[in-house]
DNA sequence: GTTTTCGGTGAAAGCGCTTGCATGGCTTTT
DNA sequence: AAAAGCCATGCAAGCGCTTTCACCGAAAAC
């Protein structure tokens, strides 16, 4: 049973009990430095006597700033994202800063609903990991002069400010290292989103400048679960000129394929290789460990705030993209 | 470089616009069934018109309900809870409710600064997966009547309402059915989280019936990570007497224990049998198939949100823990 | 000793909504 | 035909903060 509602102290039941005025609490609160050591101690006092917490509501309208960051992924399940929001999480939690979190679901369906909520909401900033595909949500969020992230990626032109890697740019680092072993007959197992085709094309076109036949291509269906790993060993089965490695588009569909290849009697690497993407746990702990590329998504994440504060601070921030970069580790599986 | 602020419509413009009060423009989003149909029709055009967006700050504020649900969760890098976090999501922002996302962190440390932050925005509610062991905060809570929901485990003395299972049970099931199988020698490996010890309690307790020895138990450290496999099998290979079966705490430690026992050359589960829990996606997919605990967690964070609707319509609930159970699945490693 | 400066504080006007109460016009009731 | 009931709407008082401006006294400058 729950009890009666109880009175939650606000601001001037604060003030009384310490003798200022409301001005001084928030000023205790918004900005410590210019309260006397006095004063501020009496207000400590009358806080925690009394167990007030601030009303970020009242906070927020009056001061025309949510301190809330809306953070739009298209799934937590099994996403590579994970670190990046984690990252962030932590981050904002530092300066007082909660996420809002938004799950766009599968072809980012959900993007422009939560779009609308965070403007709601009147979110301070707006990070995300899809792509904004609704023109008019880009023309308004322009028009509002909202901050906007777009991270792992690196639009042409980001609405706002971009945080990421060039996923052609990987596609095309991974072509010239499978190459450069000596790998003839690559297979591409790619996921259905933008990234992935990005990857995709600059590894057909990269591949393209070896000479060797265009590689065979097989889509696989977002999100990417383990159980595909089975689908795509299925098709390289049936081939009759099997490939000589199976570039996939995540760690989890290459540590499937590993299995499902040996449980299938054939050795990685040396009767197929397989290249991951992303570096997770997984990745270096597998048997054999996996050739991938890391990204570091918690830095993404640290970068992401950095600006954010930048911004709180009044700095222009000339730099609309920020590059991290990405990095193939070679190992056992390739 | 960002365009200077735009004004943003609010509550009186479109009001004027559509030529009604603003209490009738309110009602229309708040109440819907009240307003007549022609004038509905005429604020319609007006929002659309103008690209009003509602400030839920103020609402919040006027109406002392936040629509926003603090969702506090140790992690989400590899956590099983994702599915419950998802389905909450999900079902929240249908309702336009939005979540709150807080990371605990190992140990829950930061769990009273997020309860904090919750309060601070007033959240409508909170959801958990942890356990607040700060007796202060509990105290603070349930003086605010706040609504909280305990996930994924079953309390004894809930806070307010919990929606899990006992996994305690969970333990007993599992040394049930190995004794039943016949194995004679398990191995525990149980992470260090409090749910985590409910369950090699249960085991433990069951087994000690069975009348064998009682079983090795080694800690591993949370997070689990899946590298933490090889750190359980260095340890089960130099044990004297190995066991027969190793019981993980997770599908991802199972998976790792698995991959460990099979580049040792020991076959699974000839030579040694594995179980997981969580049922996580490779759990099923993996060669060996892993034999596990089902847990619904989708339906945990489904059952939580249907919680909050019945609160926000009024009513008591007098049903202070909604067990959702579990289902052990053997499959080909035990 | 007077003027200037400045650190610390208070008064009060909002911020953009919600909602209890009042109102006026209609449809029912008797 | 008057009384009663209802539906749709408006008025206006908050909700709990932030922030501008003004003010006061003490230290600094002259």
């Amino acid at each position: 049973m729950k009890p009666a509602k109880a009175i939650i102290p606000k601001l001037d039941d604060v003030a009384q009990r310490a003798g200022v005025s409301t001005a001084t609490v928030s000023r205790y609160y918004n900005n410590p430095a210019i309260v006397a050591p006095a004063t501020a101690e009496r207000i400590r006092a009358a806080i925690d006597e009394m167990g007030y917490v601030p009303n970020l509501l009242a906070g927020g309208l009056a001061s025309n700033r949510s301190r809330l960051v809306a953070v739009l992924v298209p799934e937590i399940a099994q996403s590579i994202f994970n670190d990046t929001i984690e990252a962030m999480a932590s981050e904002l939690s530092l300066d007082g800063n909660t996420v809002m979190l938004g799950l766009t679901g599968a072809g980012n369906a959900r993007m422009p609903q939560l779009i609308e909520a965070a403007l709601a909401r009147r979110a301070d900033a707006i990070i995300l990991t899809g792509i904004i595909t609704d023109d008019g949500t880009r023309e308004r969020l322009r028009e509002r002069a909202m901050t906007v992230i777009e991270t792992w990626g690196v639009p042409e032109d980001p609405i706002d400010i971009a945080v990421g890697f060039s996923h052609q740019a990987v596609g095309r680092d991974v072509a010239r290292f499978l190459h450069g072993r000596g790998y003839v007959r690559p297979l591409l197992a790619v996921a259905e989103g933008a990234r992935a085709r990005q990857r995709r094309d600059g590894f057909l076109e990269e591949w393209r400048t070896t000479g060797h036949d265009a590689p065979t291509v097989i889509d696989v269906p977002l999100p990417t679960r383990f159980g595909h790993s089975r689908m795509v060993w299925r098709h390289v089965s049936q081939m009759s000129t099997p490939p000589d490695v199976i570039v996939c588009g995540s760690d989890v569909l290459a540590q499937g394929v590993i299995i499902e290849a040996q449980s299938a009697g054939f050795r990685v690497p040396d009767q197929v290789a397989v290249v991951g993407f992303g570096n997770l746990a997984i990745a270096g702990d597998m048997r054999p460990s996996i050739t991938t590329v890391d990204v570091d998504g918690a830095r993404i994440g640290r970068e992401a705030v950095a600006v954010l504060r930048r911004r709180a601070t009044g700095d222009r921030i000339a730099q609309k993209v920020i590059d991290v970069g990405f990095r193939l580790i070679a190992r056992e599986s390739a």
